[in-house]
DNA sequence: TAATAAAAAGACCTAAATATCTTTTATTAT
DNA sequence: ATAATAAAAGATATTTAGGTCTTTTTATTA
């Protein structure tokens, strides 16, 4: 459902939140190595997020990434619309371009309630929400990405 | 989430059942203009389909596919298992190996909740619920498929 | 039994997602 | 100023999903 960019994108996100300060900001060879993420990829999603202003970085020595207090505020939801954008929560289940509340597909109404129920999720999870929970303990680094 | 194979594959049986009788067999050209999908490539998908007797055919003239009462009560998820498999089911929303019950990442357990519930859904619907769905007139065919 | 119709099978092609490599630009410290 | 460091940018490669084309096999019917 979320496209390897955009999960990516999230976990990045959140590993920045988690370990930068006002003196610390995070480089990319630190995010691939933590999160176990192809590092010329990631840097393409990170460039991304920076012009979106989800992140902020800096060149040079002891530049990185860095994320404000403020748009740790974001939520997930708009994370996945500059990656991946919104179509899969617009999308029929079964692909059909009419499908709709009025001349709906034989799946539509059952499959509507778990397809709006994940965007609000999305919507209503942020940044901040991410990093709180992997501060209490939740899994998240040392943890090598699915295969397949 | 559900591929293209996917969906063409349920669209087709759906079509396969509600247009089959014991007289008549539904020939791939039927079905790709009907439901406006690529003729070789549905014809792929219609083979897997046959191997895992889901549904059945017959070459030669007046052959072509068809689908048994009994076969018709198969469900979604045994489709989706042959055409994408179930690894969607069980992923972590994060991509996270080890995420899980005892060890969650920090969108598990509000995911899960529509992960388990798309499963229950696709797990009790069958093929028949959605041939009898189109038959009380919900959108089907002369819909053309979603582009993107 | 030959012609025809249909699916099956195999080879091949295309586009998009994912991943890597190289060069450039900006920043900092010496 | 210069060297070093780190992101930005651009080009290229690989993999996978999606799609097409051609040949073979099987069944029917004239």
């Amino acid at each position: 459902m979320l496209s390897k960019s955009c999960v990516y994108a999230l976990r990045a996100i959140v590993y920045i939140g988690h370990n930068c300060s006002d003196t610390k900001k995070i480089g990319i060879k630190e995010i691939g190595e933590e999160l176990e993420l192809p590092f010329h990829f990631l840097s393409k999603i990170l460039q991304r997020l920076v012009k979106h202003h989800i992140i902020q970085s800096t060149k040079g020595p002891h530049g990185g990434f860095y994320i404000s207090e403020e748009a740790k505020q974001v939520n997930i939801l708009r994370i996945i619309d500059i990656i991946d954008g919104l179509s899969f929560f617009e999308k029929c289940g079964l692909g059909l371009k009419e499908c709709s509340e009025t001349h709906p597909c034989p799946l539509h109404n059952d499959f509507k309630v778990f397809r709006d129920g994940l965007y609000h999720l999305f919507l209503k999870k942020t940044i901040a929400d991410l990093v709180i929970k992997i501060e209490d303990g939740n899994a998240f680094i040392s943890n090598l990405p699915q295969n397949k």
